[in-house]
DNA sequence: GCCATTCATCAATGAATCTTGATGTGGATG
DNA sequence: CATCCACATCAAGATTCATTGATGAATGGC
């Protein structure tokens, strides 16, 4: 079980979520506190919570504390990180495109 | 509920699993057959189908029979969608980047 | 036609995850 | 200190998903 392959499940596991890529949507345009985040997306303060904690587990959000409220941002590296996911999941050279037959 | 972040979750989630993630490795040299695929990943016929059906539906892979044998392969749009999808998660220009505390 | 092979599908179980509502925690205010 | 507010955490229920084992469908060889 590659350890690449693991790590990499666990970031689309986190994007795979409607409400979470709802959440990443709204702070493309900068950070929010979690009140605002609230009004905007039709969703209770719990499970929002919950699923904040999920993308920061991850490493796709950071968050910052001023005062009582909470500030989640998108985090510097999310985006370099998903791109080279991608990357790795591109088909190779085609120099050994051969199909290999061995089922014959 | 935007339509396309259904789609992006339904694609992320088709990547949120590892055994699908060593399928898609598996491919990236070229199309196989499903025995092959089969011995190359420690698992059951049963559950490898599930596996490819998955992604098959989601768009990522495509199937093609020959004979007794059913070759899959990476769709060409795959990985085009998928930086698609990446790039729907960028951080927007900074010039929208100050913080709106709604919250005061 | 009969049988073996390759793959898909189905039903059932169990595990992981999402969701909800209640409670807890830490900061700010008086 | 008492209280309110913003947010996190917890326990319980609901849902979705992965996994297994058995059965079915299509192909090809005899």
């Amino acid at each position: 079980m590659p350890k690449d392959l693991t790590r990499a499940a666990r970031w689309f596991h986190a994007l795979s979520d409607e409400t979470r890529l709802q959440i990443i949507e709204r702070l493309r345009d900068g950070e929010q506190c979690v009140c605002d985040l609230t009004d905007m997306l039709a969703t209770t303060q719990s499970l929002l919570s919950f699923h904040l904690k999920t993308l920061k587990e991850t490493g796709i959000l950071t968050d910052r504390r001023e005062g009582r409220w909470v500030y989640y941002s998108l985090s510097p590296e999310a985006i370099e990180e998903l791109e080279r996911l991608i990357g790795s999941l591109k088909p190779r050279g085609r120099g050994l495109r051969v199909s290999l037959k061995r089922c014959d």
